[in-house]
DNA sequence: TATAATTAAAGGTCAAAGAAAGTCAAAGTC
DNA sequence: GACTTTGACTTTCTTTGACCTTTAATTATA
């Protein structure tokens, strides 16, 4: 387990014990901690918090500045168009097959969903992504 | 008993040893214990942990990276009624809700799925139990 | 006492170096 | 001839560091 996955794991470890939204942690404070570089928490951030992975970031420089990080509101939920999007982006980057983004295709689609479709695939599609990492 | 197999049986008494799901080595690290040269690992993986032969293997490439190794649970496929069962299982004991449950029936239908259901239902499936814990 | 200028304290970017794992084909074994 | 072993080369992911930008805090000035 290398430097990143623990700091990943130290900022999931402080999203569970949070229970405020954001959960708010300052770069070179965290570095410290760690004994790596300021530049590595980006780094941290950008491959493990990205949107992609449905956070959120906000930073503010200067002093007494720190990085806000949030889980994306699952309660906004995705619309058809977005989560065929997703499924759209999960087949040309090679994480399923044609037949498997057919079935999610299908499962996310508003004829099957129905009523509250927007908030069903919003976590139906979080629980893929994980799947696949 | 050559070097392959030897290897082979160490991971296979790795998986028996550990009780989680995943086991995970370095392919670095196993090469030196064996006095090989590292892509004979790849090897020992391609010819003895293949998809064909029920497992999925994952890895990660840079620092800190690794290869892990999971004995697929449904190697020779699923029916629709097995799955459908296994649906009713993830339901009943509270993993996923009622709406999930009829998404995941309808994605594991053999009229969704057509010819070749039985295999894509069995990596479908494993895919969402590996989601679920 | 406001306000402008300066300084210091954050965080951001990017590219190079390093650390794994993957590929593929040639050579070796049985 | 099929299966193994080896190694040179490739790809991907991580770590590091030098340099940049933004903003809060502080100090100087009108």
């Amino acid at each position: 387990m290398g430097m990143s996955d623990r700091i990943e794991a130290f900022i999931l470890e402080l999203m569970r014990q949070e229970h405020e939204d954001w959960i708010q942690i300052q770069r070179n404070e965290l570095a410290e901690l760690f004994g790596c570089v300021p530049s590595q928490i980006n780094y941290v951030i950008s491959t493990r918090f990205s949107p992609d992975k449905g956070y959120i970031v906000r930073s503010r420089r200067g002093g007494g500045g720190c990085v806000r990080i949030k889980k994306a509101d699952q309660d906004d939920g995705l619309t058809e168009k977005d989560a065929l999007n997703s499924i759209g982006k999960l087949l040309v980057n090679g994480y399923i097959t044609s037949r498997e983004a057919a079935i999610l295709k299908l499962a996310a689609s508003d004829a099957v969903l129905g009523k509250g479709a927007d908030g069903i695939r919003a976590r139906f599609m979080d629980k893929i992504r994980e799947v696949l990492q």
